[in-house]
DNA sequence: AAGTTACTAGTAATCATTACTATCTCTAGA
DNA sequence: TCTAGAGATAGTAATGATTACTAGTAACTT
């Protein structure tokens, strides 16, 4: 008898894939890849680079990790999967979680106005983090 | 007497930079720096890469055009510079215009919940285009 | 146990972007 | 008008992030 319990396109929990999804978990915040290759390869020192890519994209494939495409430089991870919105100090590159609520009929506006099939959306804010704002003007941008 | 005509870190208009503007506003659409390339060269068949580029990357500090960050792959430039969103398809990775509002007091919404000193936000929609949506299923996805 | 598939480490390759360098061009004085 | 910068360019090298490839290992199926 054959039962699926994993996620599709994911057949095995390997330990490298389990601790890649402890590490993403722990981090708190929404490390970019090369961030969770460090922490993991605190657990697993001969981990590889490739492995972290692309067990990173299976687990978003499954839908048990989320990828943050927004904004330039480099991709980020969270390990929230409930749908939030995030804010990026300019200064810093932090990321945080923002948690306001937009109007429920968004996608289908936007499917009304584009004829479009909406799959859904991304919303990142911008700006400065408490600590950077404090700094802003003082210092000089180059 | 010295007066500043043209905005801040653009101080000449060159040949290469007006028609780049112009290839940019002509195309319509959303293109990467490569397809304004493209069209560039067109004009300019001696043109480099690195003026597409550091052009964009002025104009666009200049507030003359708008870069878009927004999801995967190489970043996208807008001749429209007044606010409004946009939708990605999934399949074809066509870039449209989406005019939909958002409620007014978002940003402030987004400070009041994260401390952060708020300069704006990014919205994009995905999904598939028409062209696509109707084709999806259809074709199997490798 | 044997065959099959998923997965891994290590490395090479690719893609998008930025940096560097020598040369050219414009412009503001002298 | 001449000239010294500053600004910009073409061409190329370098970088950063990600993906692809390869040969070997581990796990599942029968
Ligand atoms: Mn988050
Ligand atoms: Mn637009
Ligand atoms: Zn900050
Ligand atoms: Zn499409």
């Amino acid at each position: 008898m054959e039962m699926k319990q994993l996620p599709e396109k994911m057949a095995r929990m390997t330990p490298q894939r389990r601790v890649i999804l402890e590490a993403l978990r722990k981090s708190g915040n929404h490390p970019s890849a090369d961030r969770v290759y460090e922490l993991v390869r605190e657990k697993l020192p001969h981990v590889s680079m490739g492995t972290v890519y692309r067990n990173l994209e299976t687990l978003a494939e499954a839908g048990m990790i989320q990828r943050l495409e927004l904004g330039p430089g480099p991709r980020h991870y969270d390990a929230g999967i409930k749908e939030h919105y995030h804010i990026r100090c300019l200064q810093c590159g932090k990321i945080e979680d923002t948690l306001v609520e937009l109007p429920s009929g968004l996608d289908r506006a936007a499917r009304i106005k584009t004829g479009f099939q909406v799959v859904g959306h991304e919303l990142e804010f911008v700006g400065y983090c408490p600590g950077c704002a404090k700094n802003i003007g003082k210092i000089k941008i180059k």
